[in-house]
DNA sequence: ATGTTCCGGTTGACCTGTCAACCTAAAAGT
DNA sequence: ACTTTTAGGTTGACAGGTCAACCGGAACAT
């Protein structure tokens, strides 16, 4: 009784109805992606990508701007920063300035890197908004907004 | 030049436009809080409360065949299973028969704390599609499935 | 029947994420 | 001037996720 095939759904059944079960299987199976295309294509884990890209967006920045906009932990961010700086794609000035900020930039390989990367990001982003119409996506981004925003209450 | 607060955006500028970018934020929130009520209501883990849900949801089944369904670890199913039957909350029947697969069931213990637990799920689920149409989270589910299936490529 | 393959399940190694304590220096209070 | 507070950053410890090797028994081949 327990095998029959016809039955496929009972699993999902009180589950589907659980935005965060989709939502947590979509993104495990994109992060999967994302991360292997990174191993094929370089030699970057996902987080310095994405620290990366951060840099690149801020054009320059202090890890403490980076942590106010981007959601991440402050050890990880460090860790990640440190082992960009040794591979020497990120240039951390110092700054002997005031708050002693260590100031975060992109070098020359560095940009080069991000640049080759994005394009094949970007590429994949196509891919997988193809069939997506612009109202579909802003209408699932005003979606995603409201979740992030009801995500804050701490009581739950 | 680096502190002016009037230029807040020109972080995500390119990356908001990154969906899984996105994505990945509001998951870890939404992560984030489960995880949170969870231990401010039971002694579960997240992945331990998922994997009740599932037992819950099939009423029955092997691993494997939770597997099939759902996208997790092996091994981390394995473990998890393993903690949760020693807690009593799930019954892992050797079942000598055929494959020797092992059935997996709630005790009347983890049926109880199940619908403990999922009460409070089920409120935090209303809490977060509260201020969303049902023709809106139609579409968004409609997105997330296409992009779902994007993501089997393997070679992105 | 016996050796090979396949499948359910377990285990260990490793890597990432998360939390919290800590260090240091700059600001702010007094 | 001195102490206290605050903020940027580092580090260690640990939980969770991921990968891959492995085990044992069924199924299947010859």
């Amino acid at each position: 009784m327990r095998n029959e095939p016809a039955n496929k759904d009972r699993f999902a059944e009180g589950l589907d109805s659980f935005v965060t079960f989709r939502l947590g299987q979509v993104q495990n199976r994109l992060n999967a992606q994302a991360a292997h295309m990174l191993r094929a294509r370089s030699s970057l884990s996902l987080t310095e990508w994405r620290v990366i890209s951060l840099i690149n967006a801020a054009g320059s920045a202090s890890a403490a701007e980076l942590l106010r906009e981007f959601r991440m932990d402050k050890g990880q961010l460090s860790r990640t920063v440190k082992s960009l700086v040794a591979k020497g794609i990120v240039n951390g000035e110092a700054e002997t300035g005031a708050r002693r900020q260590t100031v975060l930039s992109l070098s020359a390989d560095g940009k080069r890197l991000h640049d080759r990367i994005v394009a094949v990001m970007v590429e994949r982003q196509r891919h997988l908004t193809g069939g997506i119409s612009d109202r579909e996506l802003e209408a699932f981004y005003s979606v995603l907004d409201r979740l992030s925003a009801a995500s804050e209450r701490r009581e739950f």
